[in-house]
DNA sequence: ACGCCAACTGCCAACGTTGAAAAGCGGCGA
DNA sequence: TCGCCGCTTTTCAACGTTGGCAGTTGGCGT
């Protein structure tokens, strides 16, 4: 049984009785097919468990079925979102993925993606930061006329398809959230201003600060790069002001800095959240795992990947210029905001 | 430019003044080319800029160039280093990386995986636990004919080529620092039996236990699943001992479940690492984000992911019977045995 | 009953590559 | 000089699918 060669059209169209190329209009979906040759065909697919070779499909209609995700963000859980995301789409629709991945470092970037877009017609490719506004890649896939869909581009917004989340929103909502706590004295360690999210919600804590009438002025303001140790960094500059200005609630623009702000403030014997709470952004899974877990803002990556994909595959309303999603959020309050420690 | 149809072998012949059927042989390194045609062959691939079409290519000779990770692993640590690890040797190689991403809760693996190896001719699976020990996913496979290497695969361990850690040495090396730190009231939380790594890891702990004198009747042992909440858990029943039995030390069989374990303490007012220290294992991101950081044992999966890309592409030493890989791994020592806290 | 149109189906060729086998070439011994 | 051998190169066809087009069928209006 596994001995025998692969079904193929003429095979299936052997079967039913009708030609192959009529078998090819149903695999396709295509019109012209009538009710009851189709019914036939169908069934000698499915006795023969017929399916198409995915690259005799690709040489003579230059379409692979492959989707690219196009990756240099160093973020495990961000990606393996991305991916869930994505593949659950590629599944639904009869698309494969393909994942091409690189360091932050790697300076080859552009001469890979080449290698890849050279050697076969992508169905489309997925951008994900900070790849994304990266101006050689984008002028590559545009000479080869590759669908794509960046998620949260930081430049040049309306270049491609794009996926944001509303990260203003969730802002909003959790500095209000942290003033009827009682807060008002914030400091907020912010992320690399290269990043198209830190500098949406730094302005938004600014002004969600601002429309409660806290001055930005009083506001501590230190700037990460959305690591772990610059969170750290922050929080030692932040402990060596003059004591009074110590700050009840540090906001972290993502969880990975809050985590490492919880670490300084663990490590220098000051109280989470008692002394000072603290919140981050993303609800990553470190949220959840550190002590005390995080108050946060959940954007759904997988979520985002999803539609994502759905806009890429979905070639319909293209030519009414480039697409463009927002993704809701949601504040999740856990303990490193508690009142109640 | 871009406007122009892409280079085949033809035009690289025409324009090297032979065959096409001779580029092929030079493209894919076959012998039986003079050495002055080779020159004059790479000089018009070059000056085209010729890449041969991935989907003509698998059509004609049945090799797809498709390296494909099949996961089911919940961890994004852990799928991102295999990911990183594949990706790189596929780049060195000329090959592409397709991942098939299933959730653990997934009934449809087999399936999916079938219409993929049904579609194209794979060049090689690389599978992650614990999908490594699906058989009926191994049938398939095997049914095809696609080279595959399993990383750590709990069972059947000489079915196919495999890639394992030496978790056992990384557990005694704990062990005994942990005897030298003047630990003897020992627990352990286990993982799930199911697991390989598991019944390894808990099999080191008490045979090193018992190396050093200290009987493992007088060992905590509680059983975990590998996730966080179960490390909490059994920490919880930990604390509910009588007193006098407490430990001095929690030793969980990964770091999300060290987590876990650290989460609980933290929540109940014991000092860690001075009342009771922890050790994780895998050395995974959490392990330097949490508070205090982990003790753990690294082992660096990008390498062993690698080094199953590279069996899985070299087939030359194939028919000697399964090939077997062991990577060594690292004992790191961090705050949370530390004695000066 | 006839003609015509639309719907459906079938045939042929081609996508770019490589397997198989034939053809070309150069050197060397007889 | 001829013939043969071995290495290199070319020719031809085929992989499984789909685009283009031609052919067939059935229905419907007159």
């Amino acid at each position: 049984m596994s001995k025998e060669t692969k079904p193929t059209l003429h095979d299936v169209g052997a079967l039913a009785g009708v030609a192959a190329r009529t078998v090819s209009r149903v695999v396709n979906g295509e019109t012209g097919v009538s009710v009851k040759t189709r019914e036939k065909v169908d069934k000698a697919i499915e006795a023969l468990k017929f399916r198409p070779n995915l690259a005799a499909r690709a040489l003579r209609s230059d379409r692979s079925f492959l989707v690219a995700i196009l990756n240099n963000n160093p973020s495990p859980h961000y990606v393996a979102d991305v991916v869930r995301g994505v593949s659950r789409v590629c599944r639904e629709t009869g698309n494969f993925l393909t994942l091409e991945e690189f360091t932050p470092a790697d300076n080859n970037i552009a001469e890979s993606i080449a290698e890849l877009v050279d050697s076969i017609r992508l169905a489309g490719a997925i951008l994900i930061p900070p790849l994304t506004d990266d101006a050689a890649i984008l002028d590559l896939l545009e000479a080869h006329e590759i669908p794509m869909v960046r998620m949260s581009p930081a430049s040049d917004a309306a270049r491609t398809d794009a996926v944001f989340a509303r990260d203003g929103d969730g802002v909003r909502q959790l500095v209000n959230h942290l003033y009827q706590l009682g807060h008002r004295r914030f400091a907020i360690v912010g992320g690399p201003s290269s990043h198209r999210s830190s500098r949406i919600r730094m302005a938004a804590f600014t002004g969600a600060l601002t429309a409660l009438g806290i001055s930005p002025a009083t506001v501590i303001i230190e700037q990460g790069d959305y690591t772990y140790d610059s969170g750290a960094e922050a929080t030692r500059r932040i402990l060596s002001l003059p004591h009074k200005m110590r700050p009840s609630i540090i906001c972290a623009a993502n969880d990975e800095m809050a985590a490492g702000v919880i670490s300084v403030l663990g490590a220098s014997g000051i109280a989470v959240p008692g002394e000072i709470a603290v919140t981050g952004f993303d609800d990553s899974e470190i949220a959840r795992l550190i002590w005390p877990p995080l108050t946060t803002i959940r954007q759904s990556i997988v979520e985002q990947a999803e539609a994502a994909a759905r806009l890429l595959l979905d070639r319909s309303s293209v030519k009414d210029g480039p697409r463009r999603i927002e993704q809701e959020v949601e504040l999740v309050i856990r303990k490193s905001t508690s009142r109640d420690i």
